[in-house]
RNA sequence: GGACCGGUAGCUCAGCUGGAUAGAGCAGCUGCCUUCUAAGCAGCAGGCCAUUGGUUCGAAUCCAAUCCGGUUCACCA
């Protein structure tokens, strides 16, 4: 149990003998003791002067004093200033902490408790390489199943491939138009860029045959539409020769949009391309065959990727395998009652009663929407596994997609429903805006992390430290570095938040980074090395009421919070509060490791003061090591023995 | 328009289940490498915590309203 924890129950059991009162654990608020004050936990006595009758400053004392006499070997003193506890922790509390933990690599880890989890995450399209937005999902939903593993549960990772529709028809089509037969092996192009490059060329034919169509709806020249198609266009047009919609840019800009969209789907490419659509589900021998031929340049490329990324999977799901599920859903809710039938057949949800909208589930042909195969893979999923609780990784431009998910499921009385959890996270975006494939303003993942590599590289020969490397152990650091450097600059951050990325500025490696972090790994390595200890075994030689000096104490009281920082990262979601941590322990080390009196070092390690104090300083240094190792270990990023 | 998310130092972000004088990093300015790795350390400077009102012993944190920014509300996925 934690020291929080700890505090947590005496305190209970202190207030029910002096004031005859029941609080629960959470009633009572500990907070890390401001550093102007004595003390490591500080108890807010506030609220307890309503059952105690006392002031402040009386019930913060006669609390102390109880929890003084009553749990000696937990806490040695205290002191109240205004309605604050500020206690003391034994020292022997924390060297014990130290002896036991210092050399346990799952120190802080939770016992498995029996849950299972899935966490969904990449899901990427098979059109077009990985970008920088990727990234940041891949890396969240890696450290998330981390972190869940850490605090005890059984993990599933799973990856949803969306590897049909009609954008890798666009993807496919190009290539058949003008590759030539180009293929990654006969002109050395990683698959999913060759895939992406043709889909880049299909827009951009699109646009070129769209654009006299545009032209000629924005002269009233209707020819290209007919029927329905051309009233809405014609009343478009007109919504646009209005005076008041000119001046209204917002207003302009989105019927403008309409047309362009209206337009773009009667272009030849595009109609060649929904055809394509057609006989790729009809199961077309030629359309398949192509389709898994690309398919599967792309997948060797993500390959690539993922390994480089150090991600991995236990389980795939492909959507050209679940896109017909969904439909038995639909039948079951429409036998209870829950769904109905429309007069074109099509069928709905109807969710006004939450606040919501009514939903189609089937058109009226018969063919499922996103949310039918989505109700389908839920179900399928749970089958598989019977999870607990099942995490999507998913942009929060979803939010509203996986609102509806859940409230269907509920209304269907599906047992998944209650595990579905949306890990809804802010887009990675640019100084201007949003990264648009269209407008070839994406920052490719690949092109990403060589950056960060070379940059690795040449902070590294810059500091001229590691000569004696071979070329190979060199490559690995950089990797090491860069896609450390990489993988923190993207999980620091609280998930939820958007975050901006400004390529004209690289990412740094100094400060609140991964590198930093790596770095004071490498330095307590380094230390450990230097003092020629290979059996850590026998420092157990100093006693356990030995006076702790402050920066010792600190570090070793930063360590014991890890095992408290886990769980509010599970709790909260959110690997940047493992990243913070980590970062605060890291400097935390620093400022013990360079403080220095008259050019001496104050906490010299290999040449302490006493064979006591080095023994105890090499427990706390492995100890920090492996928090930070483990901490890193929970973001995907290895850490370095030298750099 | 409805729903959801965000607004804290020049910039990027912590802190938000109410607690002491609001913290980091970057950028700027000072110092510190014959001593365990300077990708570091110590320090200076930088704030109407969007605004207004409320709740209370106490509000960046909770509530309400307002303002600003974003996302979303498809027979696209």
């Amino acid at each position: 149990m934690s020291v929080v924890q700890t505090i947590r129950s005496a305190a209970v059991t202190a207030i029910k003998s002096l004031y005859s009162q029941e609080v629960s654990l959470s009633d009572i608020a500990i907070n890390v003791t401001k550093p102007e004050f004595e003390g490591e936990y500080t108890i807010v006595v506030f609220p307890f002067t309503k059952f105690s009758r006392q002031k402040p400053e009386e019930t913060g004392n006669n609390l102390g004093n109880y929890l003084l006499t009553h749990f000696p070997e937990l806490i040695s003193g205290f002191n109240v200033v205004k309605g604050f506890l500020n206690l003391s922790i034994s020292n022997a509390y924390w060297t014990g902490f130290l002896q036991t933990q210092f050399n346990n690599p799952h120190s802080g880890r939770k016992p498995a408790n029996g849950k299972k989890v899935m966490v969904e995450y990449s899901s990427p399209n098979t059109n077009k390489p990985l970008h920088l937005g990727h990234l940041r999902n891949n890396f969240l939903g890696y450290s998330i199943a981390e972190i869940l593993k850490a605090n005890g549960y059984e993990v599933i990772k799973a990856n949803l491939v969306n590897d049909r529709g009609i954008h890798i028809c666009k993807s496919m089509l190009a290539w058949q138009l003008f590759a030539h037969g180009d293929t990654p092996a006969s002109t050395g192009i990683k698959g999913d860029h060759l895939v992406g490059d043709y889909y880049v060329k299909f827009e951009t034919q699109l646009k070129e045959q769209a654009e006299p169509i545009i032209a000629r709806v924005l002269e009233n020249d209707l020819r290209d539409f007919e029927g329905t198609e051309r009233e809405k266009v014609e009343k478009l047009a007109a919504l646009l020769h209005k005076p008041e919609i000119q001046q209204d840019k917002e207003k302009s800009g989105k019927i403008t949009d309409e047309i362009k969209e209206l337009a773009r789907n009667k272009t030849e490419i595009m109609q060649q391309a929904k055809i394509m659509l057609q006989q790729w589900e009809a199961g077309n021998p030629e359309v398949r065959t192509l389709w898994a031929t690309m398919n599967g340049w792309v997948y060797e490329g993500f390959e690539t990727t993922y390994k480089r990324l150090g991600i991995d999977f236990d389980k795939m799901y492909y959507e050209s395998q679940t896109y017909l599920l969904g439909k038995d859903l639909v039948e079951d809710g429409l036998r209870k009652g829950v769904l109905f039938r429309k007069e074109d057949n099509s069928v709905w949800i109807d969710l006004t009663a939450d606040g919501l909208d009514q939903k189609l589930l089937l058109r009226g042909d018969g063919t499922s929407v996103y949310m039918t195969q989505d109700l389908g893979t839920a179900r399928l999923k749970y089958d598989d596994y019977h999870m607990d609780q099942s995490i999507y990784v998913v942009a929060d431009e979803q939010n509203y997609h996986f609102k509806v998910l859940q409230l269907i499921l509920q209304k269907l009385e599906e047992p998944a429903a209650a595990g579905i959890y949306h890990l809804s996270y802010g887009m990675v975006e640019l100084p201007h805006g949003r990264m648009k494939s269209r407008e070839g303003t994406v920052v490719d993942a690949d092109d990403m992390i060589d950056e960060m590599v070379n940059t690795a590289a040449q902070h590294t020969k810059e500091s001229g430290k590691l000569r004696d490397f071979s070329e190979d152990e060199l490559q690995r650091l950089y990797e090491m570095i860069g896609l450390g450097a990489m993988k923190f600059f993207l999980l620091r951050v609280d998930p939820k938040k958007k975050m901006i990325f400004n390529p004209e500025e690289s990412i740094d490696f100094h400060g609140f980074t991964g590198p930093f972090i790596q770095y004071a790994h490498a330095r307590i390595k380094s230390i450990l090395r230097e003092s020629g200890v290979t059996d850590t075994s026998h420092l157990d030689t100093y006693r356990h009421n030995d006076s702790l000096l402050p920066m010792e104490k600190a570090l070793i009281v930063l360590n014991e919070q890890f095992g408290e920082v886990l769980q509010d990262a599970e709790k909260e979601m959110s690997p940047s509060i493992i990243a913070n941590y980590a970062f605060h322990l890291a400097q935390q080390f620093n400022s013990f490791y360079a403080e220095k009196v008259n050019g001496v070092y104050t906490y010299s390690i290999v040449n302490a003061e006493s064979e006591e104090k080095r023994n105890l300083r090499l427990q706390l240094i492995t100890l920090t090591a492996n928090t930070i190792a483990q901490c890193m270990k929970l973001l995907g990023i290895d850490v370095p023995e030298r750099m």
